[in-house]
DNA sequence: TTGCACGATGTAAACGCTTACATACGGTCT
DNA sequence: AGACCGTATGTAAGCGTTTACATCGTGCAA
């Protein structure tokens, strides 16, 4: 209970300075709707009483929050949480603040921290990838609150999206495993039920598979949690199966260097004995031993253009339309040549 | 300019329900005081309306927004990403939503925030580190706003803080390092202007040396950016110093898997021809080759107990006392003894 | 039966700002 | 000099809740 001396309102201003609140009000929001010598007497009054406005009243008069929401699976994830420090910069810039939740990829969670956000005035969301009910939608289609899906690209998806395509991006990857010579490949993925895009660079890898003739037996995919530690116990497992795998395509960078690292404790040689690929191109990927060769996320160039699209959406009442951007394959040391035999 | 209908307010609610405004706001807070039947006829009208309370109102009415506020340097420093997670984690729970600017490690732009922060509502502050101008707490202050600082522990210090003394981290890793035969030391900080954390572990080892013996000339320091490649060129840098350093004490995990990284291209092994440590032990620390000694930050306890403290500051009115946290020393391969030759 | 207490609901007054509209005041043009 | 115009400022009406207080009704004790 703060229960302190009451903080000054627009009304003391406008006392302390001898004009009315109308004048005071203008000065801090239009100022040159005032002439210089008023103005400058109520910044003094500002000043001196150390006047801050009233957020609620100043809203519901304006009928303005300024506030986007974001929700994000988590920011134990560097690159979400890479990719929201960029939305929040270029929020900031066109006079945003940003309130975060996160869903813990927990598809009711985020159900819940869609109603918390908008109620809690969010005039437009950012919600990561394509899978959630449509009450969600609808939801926000009341509300009228427009809302965009980023890390993921997909023009007749429900939301305007902003990103790249997982499947696409993840299948170059794969033709060019394909192409080095390697047919018996194995997959280490996040878990997939709710979770759109580590599902289509499933998708992505089985489909350049097909593309080059491969059987959906020529791949064992494993999910595995998004954990070095847990990406190390796939790779395992994943080792001890006859014939042994001759590559494995990690659905991410954290799980891939998670594969490096115990192949170095295995005493597997990438990519000599076995290739390992990852997803996202995070610092880790330079620092692994040997680098990862892995797919580059946007993820700087995402949060900002979401963030200009939502503003856009929010401010010109504008549908909102996808903008594809490109994840590039870098090819580093861990994926090498089938090794003969 | 979002021209649609209008979103229903407590009126239409009402109307539909056949009750008054007043029974509508309690059905929604205060369930327990209104009757079975008349909150369920409730409770069909604002579903049927799809009825959600307008946020500037309530807060207007009810004097709370039941937000928080955080500015952090960056979400690109992972370390601060999943702290802040973490935070926003227990806030919730506390029924909390949490609003948050970056600073871009400047101090300015903190003050900026600090204001914007408080005018959009934020109940309470979570800050990073002791520096910062006066004129700040001032400010909260006379707002009425508590804050605290993480990422440091300084009963002294303007704001009650929660986490760990970076001195003395530091301290007790140099003291490992000196008690392993080094005498040449180097080290890699992050820029110390207004940032007190890196200034903290500079003093760290300064005063581990000093508590040794050790003169201040034994002791080279440079600052380089938080990017793995700066880290990289620092310790290319100070290779090229002769006698060279046998140590090479880094500020933190990034600059320090630079280190390594440098290292290795520059043919030296480590740990047996130079030494390298780091802080934080971020996922970095244990892929970088050697796996890095390093001190563990308690990154989500840091949010957790920053968030339950500052919700017991502004709900109940308290000071807030500080909350020391340790900070491990963690011993890996990436430290040696000196070498002999 | 009357009176009372208490629980359920209604009435209406804030809350502090923005902004449409009204007003006042000079200055210009005829 | 009078009409007119434009600019700077004032007046006051909301904005949609919450909540103190008033009212109503029902059940129970006397």
């Amino acid at each position: 209970m703060p229960s302190d001396k009451p903080l000054p309102t627009l009304h003391d201003v406008a006392r302390a300075a001898g004009v009315s609140t109308a004048t005071v009000s203008r000065c801090l929001n239009t100022p040159d709707k005032v002439v210089e010598r008023t103005r400058k007497k109520v910044l003094a009054a500002v000043e001196t009483l150390g006047y801050s406005p009233n957020f609620g009243a100043r809203i519901m008069a304006a009928k303005r929050t300024r506030t986007m929401g974001a929700i994000i699976p988590t920011m134990d994830n560097a690159i979400f949480a890479r990719g929201l420090q960029a939305f929040q910069e270029t929020l900031l810039q066109a006079g945003y603040s940003l309130v975060v939740a996160s869903s813990l990829y927990d598809p009711a969670q985020e159900a819940a921290q869609v109603r918390t956000l908008v109620a809690r005035g969010a005039e437009g969301l950012l919600l990561i990838g394509q899978d959630r009910d449509a009450a969600i939608h609808q939801f926000l289609a009341t509300q009228n609150v427009p809302a965009i899906a980023a890390w993921c690209a997909d023009a007749d998806a429900p939301l305007p999206s902003v990103g790249f395509d997982n499947r696409l991006a993840m299948k170059a990857l794969a033709h060019r495993v394909i192409q080095l010579g390697h047919a018996r490949i194995a997959m280490i993925s996040a878990p997939v039920a709710g979770n759109d895009r580590a599902r289509m660079r499933v998708h992505g890898v089985r489909e350049a598979m097909a593309d080059a003739g491969l059987g959906p037996d020529s791949l064992t995919v494993v999910e595995a949690a998004y954990e070095i530690q847990a990406g190390a116990e796939a790779f395992d497992q994943l080792m001890q199966r006859r014939p042994r795998p001759t590559v494995v395509i990690c659905g991410n960078d954290v799980q891939a260097v998670g594969a490096t690292t115990m192949a170095r404790q295995m005493r597997l040689s990438v990519p000599r004995d076995v290739s390992v690929t990852g997803f996202d191109d995070m610092d880790l990927a330079h620092v692994s031993v040997p680098p990862l060769t892995t797919v580059q996320v946007p993820h700087h160039r995402m949060g900002r253009d979401a963030a200009q699209l939502l503003v856009q959406m929010v401010e010109g009442g504008t549908p909102g339309r996808t903008i594809p951007l490109d994840a590039p394959l870098k090819e580093r040391a861990s994926l090498g040549a089938v090794p003969r035999r």
